[in-house]
DNA sequence: GCGACAG
DNA sequence: ATCTTGTCGC
């Protein structure tokens, strides 16, 4: 899909946003169906437009890689905070298209429906591809919360007037929160579970971790594009 | 008008 | 996001 957003404005991609919201489903997961969980995440090179964008998929609760993909394609849309997904969702779409398996879950680096009009990156990718995911980022982005206990695994809530959106996780004591959010097809408590699940040895959660990971090397010319399955 | 502002 | 060395704290 080349030139997917390609000459639309902030406006226009502000009322597309509060078209999308209204095909938003966040419905209960059945966590027992979940065997493999997806990590998707870009890099590219400060002032190009080049972007390397990569899926990882992790075998669940286990979280051993299985396969990737990687896609290196042109960016037709600036970084506006609130847009992000205008940016980074049609090459994760592409990378996304090229996995001859999905993963039951996908894990994307940004925020799900805890964004001004409840579609951030990972609930518009949700909406368009119809897959169940979960937005996992390092800042926030929208609404109000309360620091959660330096304890690993503890979190709060992130909230806007009587909504709550997301959750703020403690994925090791004495580091920053990570901000969880539903995407598409699930909800906040099972976000929350299986991200916690998700929780190794460092404060992003593997499947973003290993996914950033992945896209570093792709653009550093050590991988190449492409699906290979592990 | 002022402050906030994913990647 | 990416560019970068040392440095402070657990």
């Amino acid at each position: 899909m080349a030139g997917l957003y390609n000459s639309i404005s902030v406006s226009e991609a502000a009322a597309l946003q509060k078209e999308m919201r209204n095909k938003l489903i966040l419905e209960t997961l059945e966590n027992f169906m979940v065997h493999t969980i997806g990590g998707a995440d870009i890099s590219f090179n400060k002032y190009e437009t080049t972007v390397y964008a990569g899926i990882i998929v992790l075998s669940f609760p286990d979280l051993h890689p299985v396969a990737y993909s990687l896609v290196k394609t042109e960016v037709t849309f600036p970084y506006v905070s609130g847009y992000l997904a205008f940016r980074e969702a049609p090459a994760l779409i592409e990378a996304w298209e090229q996995l001859p398996q999905k993963p039951d879950v996908l894990v994307v680096d940004g925020h799900g429906i805890a964004h001004p009009r409840r579609m951030g990156i990972a609930s518009h990718f949700g909406v368009l591809t119809g897959q169940p995911t979960i937005g996992c980022a390092k800042k926030i982005l929208f609404g109000k919360y309360e620091p959660p206990l330096d304890v690993r695994g503890a979190y709060s809530y992130i909230h806007d007037k009587e909504d709550v959106l997301g959750a703020v996780l403690r994925t090791r004591e004495k580091v920053k929160p990570v901000f969880v959010s539903p995407g598409y097809k699930l909800n906040l408590q099972d976000s929350i579970n299986i991200i916690l699940q998700c929780m190794g040895k460092y404060r992003i959660p593997e499947p973003t971790r290993r996914a950033h990971e992945l896209v570093n090397a792709f653009r550093r010319g050590e991988l190449q594009e492409g699906y290979i399955k592990l």
